[in-house]
DNA sequence: ATCATTGTTAATCTTTGGTTAATTTATATT
DNA sequence: AATATAAATTAACCAAAGATTAACAATGAT
């Protein structure tokens, strides 16, 4: 099952308060982690990538500002949301040096909430649409456009590639030569590893077979109980 | 002496406060245009380039989300900052829904503002290059003005687009045999990603595909889930 | 020889998109 | 203010694309 939605993370030590704003942002379609302390919240925001951070001011061990400026250590993007009691203008002064992009004072409107949420994903996600990352692949014959998802050999009509196969041949690509872990491929592009999962994988490595036939020189090989490797020969 | 300083057009009918505002304002190195109403501030609006408007919302004539609608249909970059005495509510949401970067409440701290101001300067101005904002194109046998809203082909007479129509069209081209993400038309377009708009989307692009039927050459083509893409055979 | 893993095809289920029309909302006109 | 007109949204229905699951054959490991 894909998911494209927004990942937020959300640090408030307040577990009760934490718990039902987890649940109104999950059921406006987004994937909420909740982390209960400073500590805690900067040790998910290392281990997984997030589109916005709603940080509580006040919390035990690590503050909010603290927290904000070690995030803004490692990413200079992300967006930041405070949440505060306070309204002291100091603190929110210190807030929009840590590198807010907005504070919410408690209690407010979670429809506000919402509103400014969207408003700043959507003012950010429109900046970093010109990542440099890599969409064109040669492989053998083959040309990959994975950005428009096509495949083309020599002056035949592209192929059209489904996003799963998509995402699977790039990641073989990456790999040429050498193993790609299945595991790799079904946390990264499935993002669950189960059996059926597993399956999926085989059925979309069997298409990708299909497709590379036309060039006897490429070929994705197994790797029992390992993986898969995109071979190609010259 | 080159002057490089920010602009600032700010709409505020109480002209006590404007100009207090506005001294303030140019004390911190901000080029200030003040205008007294609405109808002014639109004229000022589209006579000049400015890099923020903060507007006031309640204001005879016209008031601050009817401005800010119009000045979004013109530009739909330029941070907006409303100003306004209410708490309701509904009215923080219409204003973020007419396109608000942020909204202060008065009375507010001087500082305050002026730390959002910067925070919302600096994000911007990372993504424009100040374009000098095209709006004629050419597509195929097409020609797009996107000022006045008409699509002609050959000598045919020229068809009225919406708003709508128009802008997401002008995307469209500007993405010309590339992919325009569905997510970006959204955002920029609708302000808002939903089920509903992406259904309101689906019906524009059926609109669009009966227009540009006229040229065979030319072509808007679906990636599924990811976006669509005008192409041009030649 | 037996069991877990992989190859492959087809059936099923889910999500997304195309299109037309009805309905609602906004804007202009009288 | 009432009404006409344009624009935008929502509904409805169908088609296409994509992903998963099932079924069974083949292969490899112990």
């Amino acid at each position: 099952m894909e998911n494209t939605n927004k990942r937020i993370l959300l640090v408030e030590d307040d577990l009760n308060f934490g718990a039902v704003l987890k649940d109104y942002l999950m059921l406006n379609d987004f994937d909420v982690t909740l982390a209960k302390n400073g500590m805690e919240g900067f040790e998910k925001f290392k281990k997984d990538t997030y589109d916005l951070c709603i940080l509580d001011v006040m919390m035990p061990y690590k503050d909010g500002y603290t927290l904000a400026k070690e995030i803004r250590e490692k990413n200079q993007d992300v967006p930041i949301i405070f949440l505060t009691a306070k309204t002291m203008k100091e603190d929110v002064l210190k807030g929009y040096k840590a590198g807010a992009d907005d504070y919410l004072n408690k209690p407010f409107d979670s429809e506000v909430l919402l509103m400014k949420i969207k408003a700043i994903i959507q003012r950010k996600s429109a900046v970093i649409t010109s990542e440099p990352a890599q969409f064109e692949f040669n492989i053998g014959k083959f040309h990959l456009n994975s950005k428009l998802r096509f495949l083309s050999f020599d002056n035949e009509e592209p192929v059209k590639l489904s996003p799963k196969e998509n995402e699977l041949l790039k990641m073989l690509i990456l790999h040429e030569n050498d193993l790609m872990p299945r595991e790799m491929a079904l946390t990264k592009i499935w993002r669950d590893d189960n059996y059926f999962t597993s399956r999926s994988m085989d059925v979309y490595i069997a298409k990708l077979r299909k497709y590379l036939k036309l060039d006897k020189n490429v070929e994705i090989l197994n790797i029992h109980g390992e993986g898969f490797r995109l071979v190609i020969k010259k």
